[in-house]
DNA sequence: GAGATGACGGGCT
DNA sequence: AAGCCCGCCATCT
């Protein structure tokens, strides 16, 4: 399984009303300086995917960020569907990490991955 | 195989 | 506080 279908894999696996950072996708598949990576493979996601990608944040300080480089889906796209799953938005459009990372243990991470690979 | 690209992140200005 | 720069890595050309 190569390391965009682990990051996909576990993207899937993020529970609604939570999220990842990328470095944090990067970090629970014991490879904390891919967030580039990460970024990277989100972006071959088709339109209209079933993965969860809005759950996938950009990390500012102790801060969860919406800030896109270029992307296909608006920043408000993606900042609408945090706010239909719970996520409480400040005036800036950042929200605090603490409050919303999920944090999976590695074991049910490891489990996560297993599946993925069939 | 070498150079360019990107949904990143941290540090410095 | 907001932006620029640079290092990071998997992929693509």
């Amino acid at each position: 399984m190569i390391f965009s279908e682990q990051v996909i894999c576990l993207v899937r696996a993020i529970p609604a009303g939570h999220v990842l950072t990328y470095g944090g996708v990067a970090a629970h598949l014991e490879k904390p300086r891919h967030a580039r990576a990460v970024g990277y493979a989100l972006n071959q996601l088709p339109f209209g995917t079933d993965v969860p990608w809005q759950r996938v944040v950009g990390k500012h300080g102790d801060q969860g960020k919406i800030s896109l480089r270029s992307f296909s889906y608006s920043r408000d796209e993606q900042i609408a569907r945090l706010k239909a799953e719970g996520l409480a938005f400040n005036p800036l459009q950042r929200f605090p990490l603490a409050d919303y990372l999920w944090r999976p243990a590695p074991a049910e991470v490891a489990a996560i991955l297993a599946e993925g690979t069939d």
